[in-house]
Order: C-alpha cells, then sequence, then structure tokens
DNA sequence: TTGAAAGCGCTAACAG
DNA sequence: CTGTTAGCGCTTTCAA
C-alpha cells in the first residue's frame, strides 16, 4: 500500500509538453487529439516535445475530464467456456485494429457479479460494453437503457429486446441438423439439453422438436434429458441414455462440450460411435474436430460474432444508432464421423 | 462522438451521497475506502445513502487522485496460443478473488506494441502488470525498474534478471523427457526447436542435448531443425524430417503446437506413431491429450503459473518486495500413446 | 472525528 | 489559431 506511492508522481504530463515546446496546454490537447485548428508549425513543435519526453496519455484523466477511455468492456461468465473463447478472439483481433482496449470481466457465473460489474464498467471506465451470453439481463438492461450506455449482447435471453445484438440461427441450424438425423434413417433419436437460463438452448430444443415432426419421426420425452452446456452434463446423460432397455439410436446435444460428453459415456459404455450410436452437437469448438470420431456438428462462426460485436459496438459509440440493431448470423452443418446410418 | 456525451452527466457521485447523509465529501471518501476515524453512526448514515443513491465509485477519478485502480493489466502477444490461454485462465481465476480486474492488451506478434502497451498501462491505468512471454523486455525493462512499478514476467528472456518472475523447469522437463526417449531404445532422436527469441525454447533445447549425451546417443546435426511454436511449423519439419533416406525414429518438439504438427505431417506421410515414429512434445494443453494417438508430452502446470503469477504481483503491489522473487514450478511427463521402442 | 481546500491530468467551452 | 478557465470525481493533507 505505500511502497509504490511514486509512481504516480514522475509521468510526463501534457503540461510539461506544453512548456518544452513553448505553447499552452490546451494547444497540446489539440494537437494530442488531432484537432484541425492547429497552425503546422506549432503542431510539429509540440510533437517533437512530445517525442522528446516520451509524454504517453494519461487515459484516467482523460477519460475523467469527458474524453474517451477507448476501452471496451467485455462482460463474461467463464473463461473456461470454449465458445466464449473462440468469441473473445474475434473481439480481440478486431478491437486491436481500432486502437481500443479490452477490459475483461468475468462474473465465474455469480450471477450477482452482472449487474455490480455493469455498473463499474460503465461508470466512465469503458466507453461501451459487450456482454456475452447473459444470464442475469434483467437486472441492469433498465439501467443500460436510461443512461443511453452503448452495449451489445452476444446471444439474448430474450428476442424481442431492445438492444443491438449479434446471435446465430439457432433454430435454423439445430433444425438441420435433426432434420439430417431423420434423413439418415433414425427413428430414436434424444436430446440433451443446455441451460434453462439461456435462450439458445431453447431455440435448439424447439428446432429439435420441429425438425422431428416434420420428418414424421416420434419425439419421445423419455428420450429428452436436462443438460448445462459442460462435457460433465453430456456424460451423464449419455449414461442414462445407454443404460435404457432400448437406447436410442441418435443424440444431439445442444451444444459440443455436451456432445464430447456424450461420446465419453459411449466409450465407457462400450458403445460405438457412430455404428451404433449417432452423435451430433452444435458450436463447432477446436476440440470438435480433434474427437474420436470426429464430431458432427452445427458450425456457429463465433469467431465472426466476436468481429462483427466489436463492428456494431463502435459503431454505436462513435455514430450511435437510432434503433438496435440485431445481427443473425448463419449456421454449417459439419457432417464428420460422428454420426451414420442406424445398424438395422 | 456526439450522441453519447450524457452519460457522463448522471452517474451517482461521492458528493451526492454526501449531501443524502448530511456530511462532507471527504467523510464519504472516509467511508468508502473503510478509514477508522468514523463515528459509526456516521458511517452507518452514509453507507445508507449509498445504498439508497445506488453509488458507484468512479475508478479513474480514483486512479487520478493518487488511489489504486485495482486493475492488473496483462500483456500477452496472442490468444491462439494455447499455452498463453490456461496461463489466462488462472490468472482470471485468482484474480476475481482478490477483487481487481483484468485489462487485457494483445500485442498480435507486433513487436513495437509492447513497450507502447506498457507505458500505456502503467500510466496510471494499471496497478501492477504481468507480461506473459516477453519479446521485446530490453526496449522497456529500465522504463519499468526506473519507475518501481510492479511488475512480474512468466517466462523471461534472460535467467539473470532483475524482476520477478514465474516460470517452469524447463530444463528439468525437456531432460527427462529426453532420457526417458533414450531410455525406450531410440538412437535417431530428431528435435524440432521453438522461437529463437524465446528463452524456454532455448532451455529445452540445451537439455535435449545434454539429455542425449548423458544417455550416449548421438546429436546428429542433421536431426535439428527449426521451429517457432506453431503447428505449421511442426508439421513442415515433421515432413522434412520424413523425407529423410533414414527418418529418425523419435522426435521431441519443442512445445506441443510443434508436436501436433509433426503428428499431422506423419499421419499425411503415413507413417505409423508410436510404431514408425515416437512423438514428444512440451506443455500439455488440453488439446495434446486429445490428439490421436493421445500426445506424450512435459506437461507444465499453467493454470498455477497464471495464479501463483497473480499472488506475487499483488504482493508486489500491496507490500513491496526487497528483491526480486523467482518462482520456479516443477514440471511433469506425461506418458501417452504418442511414444514406443522403436520397430527393430 | 469531521470539514475545507488543493490538486491528479485532461477536455471543452469561451474568449481573444 | 491559441490561451484562459472551469471542472470531471476522487484522495489527501491540513485545520478545526
Amino acid at each position: 500500500m505505500a511502497k509504490n506511492r511514486q509512481r504516480k508522481s514522475k509521468s510526463v504530463t501534457i503540461f510539461d509538453v506544453a512548456k518544452e515546446a513553448g505553447v499552452s496546454y490546451s494547444t497540446v490537447s489539440r494537437v494530442v487529439n488531432g484537432f484541425q485548428f492547429v497552425k503546422e508549425d506549432t503542431r510539429t513543435r509540440v510533437l517533437a516535445a512530445m517525442e522528446k519526453l516520451g509524454y504517453v496519455a494519461n487515459l484516467q484523466a482523460r477519460s475523467l475530464a469527458g474524453g474517451q477511455s477507448r476501452m471496451i468492456g467485455l462482460l463474461i461468465h467463464d473463461l473456461e467456456n470454449s465458445y466464449i473463447n473462440e468469441v473473445i478472439k474475434g473481439v480481440d483481433s478486431e478491437i486491436s485494429k481500432l486502437d481500443y482496449d479490452l477490459l475483461l470481466a468475468t462474473t465465474h457465473q455469480r450471477l450477482q457479479k452482472e449487474p455490480e460489474y455493469v455498473k463499474k464498467l460503465t461508470n466512465g471506465l469503458v466507453d461501451g460494453l459487450i456482454i456475452i451470453l447473459p444470464r442475469n439481463l434483467e437486472a441492469y438492461q433498465s439501467y443500460l437503457e436510461q443512461s443511453q450506455f452503448p452495449y451489445i449482447v452476444i446471444e439474448p435471453d430474450h428476442s424481442e429486446t431492445q438492444h443491438s445484438l449479434i446471435k446465430s440461427l439457432n433454430w435454423k441450424g439445430a433444425f438441420e441438423a435433426s432434420q439430417y438425423l431423420c434423413q439418415l434413417g433414425h427413428l430414436r433419436i434424444a436430446f440433451v439439453k443446455g441451460r434453462t437460463d439461456v435462450a439458445s438452448a431453447y431455440e435448439r430444443f424447439d428446432a429439435f422438436k420441429e425438425g422431428l415432426q416434420q420428418a414424421g419421426v416420434p419425439v419421445d420425452e423419455e428420450l429428452i434429458l436436462p443438460g448445462d452446456f459442460t462435457k460433465e452434463g453430456g456424460y451423464e446423460a449419455g449414461i442414462a441414455l445407454l443404460s435404457m432397455d432400448n437406447p436410442p439410436t441418435a443424440v444431439f446435444g445442444a451444444n459440443d462440450e455436451t456432445a464430447l460428453g456424450l461420446l465419453n459415456a459411449a466409450l465407457d459404455k462400450g458403445v460405438k460411435v457412430p455404428e451404433e450410436l449417432s452423435i451430433i452437437g452444435f458450436d463447432d469448438i477446436p476440440q470438435a474436430q480433434h474427437a474420436r470420431p470426429a464430431l458432427t456438428t452445427v458450425k456457429q462462426n463465433m469467431h465472426q460474432m466476436g468481429k462483427l460485436g466489436i463492428a456494431l459496438l463502435i459503431e454505436l459509440i462513435e455514430q450511435g444508432l437510432d434503433s438496435p440493431k440485431k445481427i443473425e448470423l448463419e449456421t454449417q452443418l459439419m457432417v464428420r464421423d460422428s454420426t451414420a446410418p442406424p445398424k438395422t
């Protein structure tokens, strides 16, 4: 608490630069911020002084004085989640091009942290906020709306919300995957659901049922198990499914982690994939193609979601938007080795 | 640039709280910062006012006024790198327990960004800095030393540096791995090197040579190929190695990415692993155990490195340290399926 | 135990 | 085009 006090003292300020260049400090500020009405000669002199003194802007002061912090807040609940990780990579790659920095706030699944962080971040710390997979939006959405703070959501809780968002066409993707399973000839198809507090989980489940119905394949309630988007959850469901007297010939995991868990369950149960059990996932996380057998899944372009998310947010910050913008991305069925026609 | 100006206006300040509680704002500051000399009654009143108004401290202002920002800077060059990713997870899990936040700066491999970010971050933005795998330390190390800014390095460029650091015992780990290969009976062992600008790459290579020598196995210069810690680099080296008239029976990749690339090369060349070629890596990134065959490798506890890094840095920030502290972590040989005795 | 006052470094009107 | 003047919200002496 004590030893490092001195560090605040010796940094070069706009004031030092002004003295060095022989101008007032507001002039320096103008140069730093690239204002137009500065004589070329003065600008050069200031620039030289900045260079000489090694001036670096103090972002705190700038932001406090009403300028921008040039930081973007990223609110997530977990770094362990591959889906989120991939989105972050997209965000990161895009953000650095735009000379913004990333402030990462992780709730570690603690619901009450969400509103806390939102307040903290929006309170001058960052210029804009991206929330990935919010689970407690209601708790602070009105706060965000009122303060007119620029923010976007990646994967919303509700489809008819007022904020800008980026999402994948979960419904369509899951529908296609379900149809594919039916086309393969499967008649007993199981589904392991995702977290109940995430909208995409619902969309996928809904599409699954619709897909089966349209193909004339019965939706058997017994084959619909709860899950939580984790490998462990998938494993548990898999064991339950494969312990049945009349197990399914195919199973759709609400996301890849779940599907990977299912794969492990099959392995432990000595059930061959895809010969005896077809498994399909959703997301196409990097591990999906490295799994053995490689996992058939519905690809979401997570990297792209991150990139578009930043682009949209920056637009919001710099130009403002009259009404929320919703971007929906196509998904793609990636047929790999974990699916096949059922054995007869 | 215009539309979102209003957001700076309406936040609740220490001043509002003071008025609500009927005290001066310095008193509020004292309460907020948990000072001792405040009457219990006053404290309760202030706390109530804070609660009622929904006060959230403005970190910028606090930091500017000489307080702490409670943010830790994390300087990395790439999010795509699994090693870094794992360390970050450790950092993140530890940091949130301590009520600090993470400011992530990614150089995206641009060397000149390193000193830039260091100045920016240390200029009031963060209370401490963690640099993972620095590649341009010389450019700003004296700056850091002079300003007495609390920072630590994870994996250093030099072993006799003045800063605090966390590292794995690369030498020992690589030595053991090399010995293991020799014990298996291999006599033609190749090595694919890592980036030339990272110290751990040297340590591993050096240990490899020593390991072979001590086992009486010749170090064949022809079997030592350059690499860059990427899968692509490993693949390229693998193709070169397997195209030789007398290819090696085992190969040590400087890191897992490299080893994974080697694995792919073997696959494409129709060379069976481990029957015809043993492959060993370093790091034990998550993909290592999912590879087919599962990769034998030297495990570094990256999660732990992140956690210890934060612990050490916080100690530096809050108590200061008389002399740099160096923490070295043990590695562990993970024997999996990519290594076997050579065919005779 | 509390209040008043002086900045931290910067942006943004407002006059020249 | 450039300097002057207010603050931004907060911590921190210094008095009271």
